[in-house]
DNA sequence: TTGTTTTACGCAAACGTTTGCGCCACAAAT
DNA sequence: ATTTGTGGCGCAAACGTTTGCGTAAAACAA
């Protein structure tokens, strides 16, 4: 294998100076169109091909930019890294991801390349606590939070409004004619994880209602958590007629035990999903959220501030900018009225 | 904002040389370590980022590794690419991400922008029929396929040995004295598909019984197909006893509509799936397949091509590298004979 | 003292582009 | 026959690093 096919080589073949190729394949309007046909044939004849850290370099500012989630294995993040994917495609510019496992010090290392590689901008699901290094290093270019946000930092945030979204789905069951009812959900150091479990708290508040703090369960955002909490709850003294769980994988493994012990939804007890999945069909009512919408705007608004290189509408309106998506409960076939749930012929616990 | 940190800055704040910031920084033994406190400390103090593009056309060579995959909101592609991510991340390479939707214009668009990022290699899960000129634009760098292959190339592959995988499952139920055994399977333009069909014939040819072709169906790799194919399968003419889905999503798709019919799993059918998937924690028995280990596999072979630089070990070994996973079977409680499938009465033990 | 090695650093070229400026030739205007 | 205009192209600098080579001063051996 030979060198690489630079514009020197073109150049060198046509008998023209470096320049004047350059401009050729940039459609350059003062150069003649011969020249340009001649250069462009050239060019595919030896195969060349761009070299844009060098292009990057000159002008001064490159076509990457940087995605950090915590597990692109989890669909939920899968989903927002093909949205912005496809974002950058069609702006002509490339994604560089990087995974933190929710680990402040591995995302710092993560920020820290995207820094050295002189992303043109971030998009960051940020962990739990990031490093105050990471923020600085962040504020070197535009970014934007994505679903999570940092505590009392000024940065745009493309988000959800995940307490008003906990709040209709508790709300739907207390309507329903529930009061017992439990909560599955994430912990409590992620901002979500508060938010929901707020949502779910200020429905049973406007409702005038007590919380049933007993039926509450927090832990790692897995199945086999869920599970666990589930049994726990089915089995604890104050035994819940419906239930919330805050996560698809929660949902997932809240099913699941609900199956296992042979369980009848909604007949022995009512369940309300929080997310989408693509593998349940099921008759699942749940809070169905427009990750794709969110992640499009996001990408779309970096991107137009990118362009916009630094000279922002209004800076000010920029740094605090909020958009936050309202999901809307999908009724299925998981709830029903607290009486009608008492099952006709066979026993109560 | 002011311009960026660059080495010129370090030097000419401290009196040195740019050549002496630079070896500094890059601990060079021929620079006394007094001088490199003093640059460590002045490079911090000014928040100097190295500029990897810079450094990467100087050397020759950047840090970044393309990964070319048709869909990364899929859990499977979302599982490939976090491994992969891992590789690169030990390694200190980075990873631009590069959406195909299966689309071979697409792909040649990816994998041209890889080529002037002068990605140091590339894994590709290629799309059905790759454009010619893609496999030259590959050709300019290390590259290993991975999962699916393209035909009559030669180049690494990582992938799984499918046919034998659906002959195991096919087999298994063949034992248990299954005849009519349905196959749920994805379409048969990829190299996998065919695969993993073959798998399913030979079981039946090695046993010395005729393929039941009339229960063979195949389509997208989506729930909704499976649940029309299986629903179509069920009220067939040939209605079947046991079923082999060939893909996570469309197990997921079989299990929802036999729920719908309220078939009891395995009573009325038996059901081997293929894959695994981190929602269904279920009873399903499936070929498990060792998906993160081959992506990890398949980043190793991939690095160590390029920290060889080109000179091989051996490069006609190399260029037809295969690396076959068989994966293994694993039974739970969605498969029973065929006699114990009568239903014994009611059975609400 | 002189000669030799070692230590620590500076000079400058090179990587592949892009782009402001200048130059030449040829055509049109005076 | 001069000026003016213009279309088409080349020169060279710059982007931020890395690295081979050169060279002073300091340390050592004679």
């Amino acid at each position: 294998m030979g060198r690489e096919t630079t514009l020197r080589d073109i150049a060198g073949t046509l008998n023209l100076s470096v320049s004047t190729v350059a401009r050729a394949l940039a459609d350059n309007p003062q150069i003649s169109e011969l020249t340009k046909i001649r250069v462009r044939a050239c060019a595919a004849e030896l195969g060349y091909v761009a070299h844009s850290a060098a292009r990057a370099m000159r002008r001064g500012h490159g076509n990457l930019v940087g995605l950090i989630i915590p597990d692109v294995q989890n669909e939920f993040y899968g989903t927002l890294a093909k949205a912005l994917a496809q974002c950058c495609d069609l702006a002509g510019y490339q994604l560089l991801l990087a995974i933190t496992e929710d680990d402040s010090d591995s995302e710092e290392r993560q920020v820290r390349g995207l820094s050295e590689a002189r992303v043109a901008g971030v998009v960051i699901v940020p962990s739990p606590r990031p490093h105050r290094e990471t923020l600085q290093l962040l504020e070197r270019g535009p970014w934007v939070q994505l679903i999570r946000r940092v505590a009392n930092i000024d940065a745009p945030w493309f988000g959800i409004d995940e307490e008003r979204a906990l709040e209709t789905a508790t709300a739907h069951l207390i309507e329903l004619g529930h009061r017992r009812i439990g909560y599955v959900g994430g912990m409590l150091d992620l901002s979500t994880g508060r938010s929901r479990l707020r949502g779910f708290e200020r429905a049973f508040a406007r409702a005038k209602l007590r919380v049933p703090k007993k039926l509450i369960r927090v832990g790692p955002p897995r199945m086999q958590f869920a599970a666990s909490a589930f049994a726990s709850l089915w089995n604890g003294p104050e035994r819940p007629t419906a239930i919330v769980t805050a996560g698809a994988r929660l949902s997932a493994g809240v099913l699941d035990m609900i199956g296992r012990l042979k369980l009848d939804v909604p007949g022995d007890i009512s369940v309300v999903g929080y997310g989408d999945a693509p593998w349940w069909n099921s008759d699942l009512s749940t809070v169905s959220l427009p990750v794709r919408e969110i992640a499009m705007a996001c990408g779309e608004f970096l991107l137009r501030r990118i362009r916009n290189n630094g000279h922002d509408d209004d800076p000010v309106t920029v740094r605090n900018y909020r958009a936050v998506h309202t999901p809307s409960l999908i009724l299925r076939a998981s709830t029903a009225p607290l009486d009608a749930g008492k099952k006709p012929g066979k026993e109560t616990a």
